[in-house]
DNA sequence: CTGTCCTTGACTTATACTGACCAAAACTAT
DNA sequence: ATAGTTTTGGTCAGTATAAGTCAAGGACAG
């Protein structure tokens, strides 16, 4: 709420917002070198917009691609699975959590068919990986390592839209 | 803003492909020369389309022989189980996986079907935290950063071998 | 004044395509 | 048989193009 609304990155990030609303398939391509001319700007400045409006944990996927005919993809998953009714998963999951409780919770996700097995799995196998790497490479404290996790989980679920 | 022409490159391997899907054996010989011909471009660029596309990381084996009579022979690879196909993923990936070489496997395995498109979005979420991390937590270095992503994606493509 | 978000530009990496030169298989005339 | 010719495909390096990375600095809310 401030000038900060009319900021470059809101108004190229509203500029493909509308893209991918008139692009029935939820996806849309674009020169990366056109749109930063159209906007006046440096070409990197896009960048910025894909990796802190459309990153994967807002639900999008950005594929790309350098060189000749070079193009970069922006993909949004939507995901219909999102029953209103459903508390807020991330206020479960808060600013900690221990491997405990997140195990618990993603064993129900799975029981109220919000995940799939297979994708329970890849939740749990990068949630270990994570804490395996905090204790035995960084040497990061088990609280720390409870707010890592909960970091993790939130931006997991937050991708699937189950947030 | 759309995208100009589609690459040589790419109508090729559509080309290509339409005659994989006609020709139901999963293999199709050609002829380089006539090939080149057919889209006004030199030989080489078929070597190009080969190497870039129908290279064994996206599943297939290209045969040939030179002289008279020569020919390219494309070969669709199928693997019997999953475990095969594991294995050779984890080779790809290797020791180390930038960024780039992680996402161009990603959407690959996506063809090719063997993830989803919300497999593959945890994934990307799991990847670039754990790459968030390790750059402004822990100060890893770009390519101790590759060792890692390898390290969690070879766990993630392991752990799908098995559910 | 401070931390966070935004913006920029120099530098790096990846992809597409071409053409000159190389290698091998088959054919042909001795 | 053998050597030379023809027919194919392979390799590599160069050029053009386009996206990615990073770090330094700016703008602004609190």
């Amino acid at each position: 709420m401030s000038l900060q609304s009319s900021s470059l990155t809101k108004i190229i990030e509203e500029y493909i917002d509308r893209l991918l609303e008139e692009n029935q398939a939820g996806e849309v391509s674009l020169r990366r070198k056109d749109l930063a001319e159209k906007f006046g700007c440096v070409p990197s400045q896009i960048n910025y917009v894909l990796r802190s409006r459309f990153a994967p944990e807002n639900g999008f996927l950005v594929e790309s691609q350098r060189g000749g005919h070079g193009y970069i993809k922006i993909i949004q998953l939507t995901f219909s699975n999102c029953d209103e009714e459903v508390v807020h998963l991330s206020d479960l999951v808060g600013n900690a959590i221990t491997e405990q409780e997140a195990r618990k919770l993603l064993v129900n996700l799975q029981n109220r068919e919000m995940t799939t097995p297979r994708e329970r799995l890849i939740i749990e196998v990068a949630l270990r990986n994570q804490d395996e790497n905090g204790r035995s490479l960084f040497d990061v404290s088990p609280y720390r390592r409870d707010l890592m996790r909960a970091e993790l989980l939130k931006k997991i679920l937050t991708s699937l839209s189950l947030g």
